[in-house]
Parts: C-alpha cells; structure tokens; sequence
DNA sequence: TTGGGCGTTTCTGTATACAGAGGGCTGTTC
DNA sequence: GAACAGCCCTCTGTATACAGAAACGCCCAA
C-alpha cells in the first residue's frame, strides 16, 4: 500500500474518531514527521481530505480540521433521504432475498447487541453498516454508492455529537428491520417508506439532543463549495 | 492560482471536451511537460481527476481517461433524478421568486438562442447551466450541491455522445420553463414534478440514440467504488 | 516456430531541496 | 505607552533527484 494511502486512511480515521477534534491546524512538516512519511505523499492525503470536506484549505494557515455542527445535519439530510430512499428501491427490486431476510434476523437479534458494556456501540453499528453495504451491493450504481459516501463520513463524525441512548438504539433497530423486511419481500415503495421513516426519526434523535461541550459555534463549513 | 489548479482545470475541460478521448493515457512526465509544469502538481490534479472518475489508475499502466457510455447514463440518472428534484423542491421554498420569473422569460424566449449555427448550441446550454446555478443557490445546500456537480461533470461529458436536435431542444427549453414557473410560483411539488419529466425525457432522448462512433464497447467504469 | 527467461527501460512513488509569501515579533518613534 | 514599520522565521507550493517495480523486447532453447 503507498504512504499516501495509508496516510490518509490515518488521518480519517484519527478526524472521524475525533483524535483529531475540529480546529486542529495540520501542519505538513508535523503531520509527515508523526507519521514516518515526507511532505508529498501527506500532501496528496490531505488534498483527498479536503475534496472530502474534513479538512479545509484555510489560506496563509495551512489546512485545518473542519467544524462539524448539528445544525447543519438537517441539510445533509435533505440529499441523504432522496439517496438512501432510491438505493432501497432499487435494492428491493433487483436483491437477494436470502442476504436480506439474514439481515432482517440480525435486526431482531439486535436486542442482544445493544448492550452498556460499549458506549460506542460498536457492533450494532456494525450491524447497520453491513445493512448500508448489503444496499449498495444491491442498488449496483457507482455514482449513488459514490455520492452515500461522502455523506455517511460526516454521518459517522456527527455521531459523536448525538447521545446513543438504549431506547433510540432499539426504536433504530426496529425501523432498520422493516427496511431488511420490504428488500426482502421486493418491496420497492415500502422499503423506500421504511427508510424514510427512519431517517426521519434519526434527524428528530440528532437534533433533539442538547448542543455537545464539543459542538463549536457555525463556522464556514469547509465543504469547498 | 497555484500550478496544481491550473493543470487540474485544464486537463478537465481536455477530458469533458473530448479532447482527450477515453482511453487516453495520461504519462505523468509527458503531460507536466505539456502544461510546462512539474509532476508534483500535475499528480495533485490527476488525484482530484481520480476522486471525481474522469481518470482511473489504471494499476502498472498508468493513469486513463475513463470511458463513458450511454449504458451508465441509466444509473447515472437514477442518482441524478432524486437528487435535482429535492433541490427543486427546496427552491421553490425559499428561492427569490424574481430570479426565477426572469430565467422563465429567458426560456420563453430560448428559441431564438437555439439557432443551426452552433453545433454545440453554447447559448442554450448556458441558460440551462444559470437555471441549475440558480436553483443551487436557493437550495443553499453545500451537501447538495457537492454530490450534483460530480454528477454535472459526467452529464457534460457525454453529451458528445447524443444528438442534440433542435425538436428536442425546443422540448426541453418548455420543460426548463415549466420548472422555472413552478420554483418562481413557490409550488415544491409542481417543481419537483416538472423535472422528473423533464429528466424522464433526457434520458429517454439520451438512449433513443444509436451509439455514436465515439462509443467504446462497455468497460470499467473507474469510478474508484 | 513458439514459449520462457532475463535484461533493459520507462514509469510511478517518495524524499529532499529550493523559492516565495505570509505572519509574528521586536525595535523605534511619536 | 501605543502604533507602525521592518526584519526574521516558518510555512506552503514547486522542482528535481532517487529508488523500486513493472512491462516490453530480445534472445535462447525446445
């Protein structure tokens, strides 16, 4: 694997776990030093970062981490719902019923998951990720898996943001099995419904939670657009 | 502006204008000497060419201007459907409803710009290109607007593949106007209804079109997904 | 004649050296 | 004491030099 590579894998996922909080200033020569590389492969990993919307480009100071806000959730939500509905459609026309019903019963295993042990909760997330991955494998477009995600790393960096509580995990859990359930059935109007629902209810959750001590007042949003 | 945006936006144009077809290898020493640049810039600007699958790394040859076919157009608007809808939705709820009055009287009045002069039709499209632009900035949504210009870059692209005729221009400049009275009417769902048929029937005219000679059989795509 | 192996050559990936610009600090002056 | 100007320093952006790998071609052998 090149140094660029493997830096930029490092770098996300140091800003997406929040080793990095947003703010940081990325200087090249004390990125490359940290991790064992010189200044061009960094450069390359901090150029993808920036397409990305992680980072920004901030002139005459180097590249800094970007702010992430709830309140900019509900825009991102405003092109998630539209992609995340279509690609359940399409994945409830062409799937294969078997990974969805197997899916289906991880949801209703769920329950068991959903545990105090991990804050994170890292399996059941794991378990939602394999849903998204089952839909796009299924769905077979590049340009909508290329479009979800970019989303879903900001997706991923917000969940810091949010509070995980038990009720909303096992409300999730439910709203993800319908989903599993009209793939499975080939059921393209219901599975697009389910997931709106979802969504829906996953922005309410996000937005309902009181502003983080780490959420930072709105700030250019760095997406260089 | 720095070399790397330089050679970036001109291998762009080169590769949307055909005049680096698909295919095209991309040396690194050949191309920094063509733009009279170093290789370290033009590698930045052949990443970003990467990120966004205008060229693919193709692994011990190269880097190659990917191909385009009328095949992906299918998913591409399957993609490009939801989201150009949503955006006009969001238009027609918060857009300067003179901005879009105006381009409505510049749509009216599009049969004049689609004259037999210009092949390419440069005016006509331009006024589209304003209708899109004005549609992005009453949507206000950088999400939004992120995941639609990857998707523009690729439409641009293949128009070389169809055959614009002045009947189907004339079609579509109703249809832009039909969406340019729903957004300046404030009406969302008039909006997003008036471009799910005007997108219905660009894809329709897209694929009615026998492949072009310029068509390669199908192959990668080299969208890095 | 064809297939396989080796050498050459060219290319990518990385490191480093260099130049220009911007910011911060310090000294001086009002 | 405060404000402005000049200098220095650090940082980005670019060029170039170097190393490893892969592909092409040629030669030899079967």
């Amino acid at each position: 694997m090149r140094a660029s590579d493997r830096a930029y894998a490092s770098l996300r996922d140091d800003i997406i776990a929040w080793h990095l909080p947003p703010g940081t200033v990325l200087a090249e020569v004390e990125q490359s030093q940290r991790l064992g590389i010189s200044r061009t492969p960094l450069r390359e990993a901090l150029a993808r970062l920036t397409t990305e919307g992680l980072v920004a480009a901030h002139p005459g100071r180097g590249v800094v981490v970007t702010h992430i806000s709830l309140e900019r959730m509900t825009d991102l939500f405003d092109v998630r719902i539209p992609l995340d509905c279509r690609a359940a459609e399409l994945a409830a026309q062409a799937a294969d019923r078997k990974v969805f019903q197997d899916l289906a019963t991880g949801f209703q295993e769920a329950p068991q998951l959903i545990t105090g042990e991990d804050p994170e909760q890292r399996a059941y997330y794991a378990l939602v990720a394999e849903l998204d991955t089952a839909i796009d494998a299924a769905a077979n477009n590049a340009y909508l898996l290329q479009a979800q995600r970019q989303l879903r790393t900001h997706l991923v960096r917000v969940r810091r943001l949010a509070k995980d509580n038990p009720v909303r995990l096992l409300q999730s859990a439910g709203e993800h099995l319908q989903i599993a359930c009209a793939i499975a059935q080939g059921n393209p109007d219901l599975a697009a419904a389910a997931t709106r629902v979802h969504l829906h209810n996953s922005l309410q959750h996000l937005l309902s939670a009181e502003p983080a001590p780490n959420s930072e007042p709105t700030q250019h949003h760095g997406l260089t657009a």
